[in-house]
DNA sequence: TTTAGGG
DNA sequence: CCCTAAA
């Protein structure tokens, strides 16, 4: 049998024949072959050994004797099978036997080979179009064939033109069109949503969430804002197929690195490094605030104390058009939420300072008191949440620090906060 | 579209 | 930092 083997037309070809010729080691046979695929699927009966993975000399001596004759005994003498099985059969064992069917003529090893190359074609060894391509082949009204009786050889000739034509064509068609037999991989579907997803971008309108990291640039009062767009999990979950959509618990705790001591020393990125972060986070369209949280520096809290001062709490979106127009990672919704984390701490730390013993809560990132200071005294002046009243009540006594600290005078100068 | 509120 | 409802 291995004398009717054709020179392989390419060098590459070696790597389907050497599977097909001469089972170098068991570690290959485990890996594409499986016993039951053979015996069951095809009613070749091939010994085992405990394991049930192939034995490599039953396997060469069986290969020679038995393959291309089926016989109705051997399958009756094989493990018990279900006929769902049939569509269990790995990729390569079917390509392997059909290739061992289809060499008993030189048309059929020309078509044999044709397949092959067209399944090399098409890139890696185990995507799952061969997957669909083998199981449609296989599928179709072809796998009959090799499954049944003494009438193998007189159907194979009387239909040898239709299977022709049917694989050749079969094979590039209609793997899109056929039921799907196995379920795809968990890796499979991720990355064809993805493609999908990506071809899908331009057309679908962003996410309003994200806009703030959307790259378009848009002038606004001479500036230049840079927003990176984001996928978001809704995104992903009108691909159509079924993309398992990251929960939000999954993505709730991300291992957030907690910085040892204070503020970043840098305060502010460049602009080109925001630029480059964010450019690649574009990129990588999976890309998660939460596992790259930037830390608040102290100048950006002084400046958002700023806007606070200068606009009042509510004006979010002011407030980061005007002062946060250059560090694109803050979004209104994240000055919002750091001065409410701002009002906590204050109000912290005038629990505290009333107590006997002022203790820091955040001794990593301590705030200064001036600091603090000042956003107890905008805590007042701009309640939050709004209501605004036009009277600002003063229910908590100031803490000692306010209160030696003199003046509530609005002109807070930079210099204070050093 | 922005903000507030809760998680 | 995220999500959602409401303005």
């Amino acid at each position: 049998m291995e004398g009717s083997f054709l020179p392989a037309p390419l060098n590459e070809s070696n790597e389907v024949d050497h599977f097909l010729v001469e089972p170098k080691s068991d570690h290959e046979l485990g890996n594409c072959l499986r016993v039951q695929d053979f015996s069951r699927d095809f009613g070749y009966e091939i010994q085992t050994n405990g394991d049930a993975e192939v034995d490599e000399n039953s396997f060469r001596q069986n290969r020679g004797l038995q393959l291309g004759k089926p016989s109705s005994e051997s399958k009756s003498q094989g493990s018990s099978r279900s006929d769902t099985d049939a569509f269990e059969i790995s990729e390569l064992s079917a390509t392997m036997v059909m290739e061992a069917e289809f060499n008993n003529t030189p048309v059929e090893r020309s078509l044999t080979r044709e397949l092959f190359s067209g399944l090399r074609t098409r890139g890696g060894c185990a995507t799952p179009f061969e997957g669909n391509i083998c199981d449609t082949i296989l599928d179709n009204n072809n796998i009959h064939k090799f499954n049944t009786n003494e009438n193998y050889l007189e159907n194979e000739k009387i239909s040898d033109e239709n299977v022709k034509g049917d694989i050749v064509a079969s094979k590039l068609a209609s793997c899109s069109r056929e039921r799907r037999l196995r379920k795809p991989t968990r890796r499979y579907i991720e990355e064809f949503a993805d493609s999908k997803s990506e071809n899908n971008k331009g057309r679908r309108k962003p996410p309003t969430k994200d806009k703030y990291l959307k790259v378009t640039s848009t002038e606004e009062s001479n500036h230049i804002r840079h927003k990176v767009q984001m996928l978001t999990p809704k995104d992903e979950s009108h691909c159509g197929t079924s993309v398992p959509v990251q929960s939000r618990s999954q993505r709730r705790h991300p291992e957030k690195h907690v910085p040892v001591s204070g503020f970043l020393s840098e305060d502010e990125p460049s602009a080109t490094e925001c630029k480059n972060v964010y450019s690649s986070a574009k990129i990588c369209k999976k890309y998660d605030r939460r596992k790259h949280q930037k830390m608040w520096t102290l100048t950006e809290v002084m400046r958002l104390v700023d806007g606070i001062a200068e606009y009042g709490t509510g004006r979010w979106t002011r407030i980061k058009r005007h002062l946060f127009a250059s560090s694109p990672h803050r979004t209104p919704i994240d000055l919002r939420d750091k001065w409410r984390n701002l009002l906590k701490a204050s109000c912290v730390n005038i629990q505290n300072s009333k107590g006997t013993e002022c203790k820091q809560p955040h001794a990593s990132r301590p705030l200064p008191k001036s600091l603090l200071q000042r956003v107890y005294e905008l805590a007042n002046i701009y309640p939050y949440p709004k209501e605004r009243s036009p009277k600002p009540v003063r229910e908590a006594t100031p803490p000692m620090y306010l209160i030696e600290s003199n003046s509530l005078s609005f002109n807070w100068g930079r210099k204070k906060y050093e």
